[in-house]
DNA sequence: TAGGTTTTGCAACTATGTTGCAATAGCTTA
DNA sequence: TAAGCTATTGCAACATAGTTGCAAAACCTA
């Protein structure tokens, strides 16, 4: 038996490599950040993987030209500047994932659920599904609300 | 200018002391667990404080009578046997409270709202405030939803 | 392209969590 | 209640994750 798994990824070809560098370029210079190897390199990524990635996936596929400590920076100044945003995960792995535009520097708008595949580990922000306000206890005031689901993915479940 | 600040807390008696052991060494005993000092300490520390800890906190309350290890053990134990769970947090630092009596070995219903005070650090577990049932896309198929709310909690609205 | 500023790499360190193993404590039953 | 078996603990050593200071290198501005 056989079984055939297909799945469509982001392919860069060489006009594609070269629009993707200069949107990552112009989302640097956006964000009043100096355009360097690292910052382009781990944006590249995050772009071309779509889905959200740990410090230790970054660092398998640029540690060997980019310092650990490098890394580390570079995602905090992402974060900090409303580039990425971390995301909670119930075995507490800190997870990063590119934040939509109408994020801005210091000030998430990150009020999506994320989703968490327990088949192929992979972590998706359900930009469609929005967290549902919910009621608070007396004097409980909410200013932030985290939502993580896991299960199946629409890929796992389509393939199994 | 003065403020006064009140809040009840549990205060150990002796006969309440001596109900409160009863009640652990049973609860140990429910769950098939041997009865030791550290099992014992470190439920005290859970049922007194009556909020969340992380291993540091309770490293801090009964490090210098026990080992790193034997705690993380011990919590690890716990987990296991359906007497605590774990609660994800937005800065990914592992927190574990008391489950109700619903949670079972190596199944717990864990499906009430967690709440972190940004005053105060405390975590609570918003018991009656179930996670809501939330639509996913076509074929994301959901088994598990953590919510984690942060803000202000009763007793620092209250005072202040 | 010169100069100031920002970013990087390195080394060292802290914090957090894990494993194997011998010693100890807890439990069972005779 | 003591002997012997099993489960738990403490220790040492290790593994992983994240941080800091500082000098060297890269980047940006004019």
């Amino acid at each position: 038996m056989f079984r055939v798994l297909l799945r469509m990824e982001f392919l860069p070809t060489t006009p594609n490599n070269k629009n993707l560098e200069q949107k990552i370029i112009d989302l640097l210079k956006r964000s009043s950040l100096s355009v360097t190897d690292s910052r382009k390199k781990i944006l590249e990524s995050f772009f071309q993987k779509n889905s959200a990635l740990a410090h230790a996936d970054i660092e398998l596929q640029v540690g060997d030209e980019f310092d650990r400590v490098t890394i580390y920076r570079t995602l905090q100044t992402f974060v900090d500047k409303g580039i990425i945003h971390t995301i909670p995960t119930p075995d507490n792995a800190v997870l990063y994932a590119l934040c939509k535009d109408s994020c801005s520097a210091g000030h998430h708008h990150d009020n999506h659920v994320h989703f968490i595949c327990d088949n192929c580990n992979k972590t998706y922000c359900l930009e469609h599904v929005v967290v549902p306000t919910i009621a608070m206890p007396n004097n409980f005031i909410a200013s932030q609300i985290d939502m993580v689901v896991s299960g199946v993915c629409d890929f796992c479940n389509a393939s199994s």
